[in-house]
DNA sequence: TATACTGTTAAGATACTGTTAACAGATTAA
DNA sequence: TTAATCTGTTAACAGTATCTTAACAGTATA
């Protein structure tokens, strides 16, 4: 949260920390990017106007910044300025919020700006979805159409592997290395003969061969 | 775009599609959840009040879908109805951009909302597009007019360094080091021939020869 | 017109993958 | 502890798509 007004930074952190968020506050743009750097937050609701460095500036400084690519930026704009909406969007924000700020209403559109990066923090579960498979690397099982399959750890690995991105091909280095770990040493017949039990216990079709490449896993037909 | 207001529709439709958007319209809430389903649209702009399922109800089925989770949904609200922005951020709206609706303000939100989308899509840099082909080194595929083909290795590497710099001439010297290798030596029909498996699968006029230089990939005439 | 380069074809060589079965180590059960 | 079973790896060979070559035909350029 960043506000050269130290009330309005006091009343939104306020309710926001009441609503279950950690808040961190910063009084200008200058601030406001080495705190970003450093906490690397989900959300900043900045005001336009500042001294120091204005919100634009900030902005635009925190976008050039690749780890906080997924923050959210909201600007706290006067309802009138629209013309700095447009700017705002054109520097890299995602939203802006009229003053003056009804806290109500803003703590329920924190929430919406939230909920998608949520979304997408929950899908880092230790389960994948693949076409009709179902993936569950806590319990190391599979789930095909309703019917488990247990798999040993390496069959497992290597499906979890090409399953962590369907489409992409594997190089036969690749997957020794992410599945067997870089430093031993195996025959040139290892993969293939882990590959071949996969198609005997899952599906033939649902591995594909990419010839002096590697492998991939390839949904419906395409 | 939803909107039981044929004007709005219209003019809205205009602005976005002159800003390089695919605009699909629906004139109640029951029809967009249907086209959703069919066109999975980035992003679906929604009045809130309309006769036969309204915004709220057709966001709510929609965020039931799963395919839909990356959807993003804004409403349409009079200004004054803050009640309204409130319940859209509960049903799971994302935003909400106030009436009467300025154009270019939309326009500049909508690119913004929809940067973030884009910015994950084009993270695959893996990927060339090269008039009506899209190669795909990921996943070692070419798609062309929607029809995936897939190359073998040799071929596929010959391609993707023509179509790394299309116009660009490649010397024999130049392909032979890039694709094969400088240490191989191979025989001197052997880039002729996968040209020429190029052509036959892809498209005879696309790869051009320049005698006594190499060859090069040439799009629309010039 | 001669020449140097490229196009085409099909056959042969090669590199890569598929398959099977056997064996050694682990792991589990008796 | 021993037996039984399961995993992971290897070797040998089979199979095949891919790559290369050779021979010759065709064509643009000097």
């Amino acid at each position: 949260m960043v506000d050269d007004e130290p009330d309005i930074l006091e009343i939104v952190g306020y309710n926001l920390e009441q609503a279950g968020y950690h808040v961190t506050k910063a009084e200008n743009g200058k601030e406001a990017v080495k705190l970003a750097i450093k906490v690397k937050p989900h959300l900043i609701i900045m005001d336009v106007m500042m001294p120091e460095m204005d919100g634009m500036e900030a902005c635009e400084k925190i976008r050039e910044i690749p780890e906080l690519k997924d923050t959210i930026i909201t600007f706290l704009t006067a309802r009138s300025e629209d013309y700095s909406q447009v700017a705002g969007f054109e520097v890299g924000a995602d939203d802006y919020i009229a003053k003056p700020i009804k806290p109500k209403l803003l703590v329920s559109k924190v929430k919406g700006l939230l909920r998608r990066l949520k979304d997408t923090e929950l899908e880092n579960s230790e389960t994948l979805t693949v076409g009709n498979l179902l993936i569950n690397r806590e319990e190391y099982k599979i789930i095909k159409d309703g019917v488990t399959i247990v798999l040993p750890r390496k069959e497992f690995e290597l499906l979890y592997l090409l399953a962590s991105k369907p489409g992409k091909v594997f190089t036969r280095a690749e997957i020794l290395d992410k599945v067997w770990g870089n430093e031993v040493i195996v025959g040139g017949r290892t993969i293939d003969v882990h590959i071949r039990k996969l198609r005997e216990k899952i599906d033939e079709d649902v591995f594909k061969t990419i010839k002096g490449v590697g492998y991939k896993i390839e949904l419906n037909g395409d």
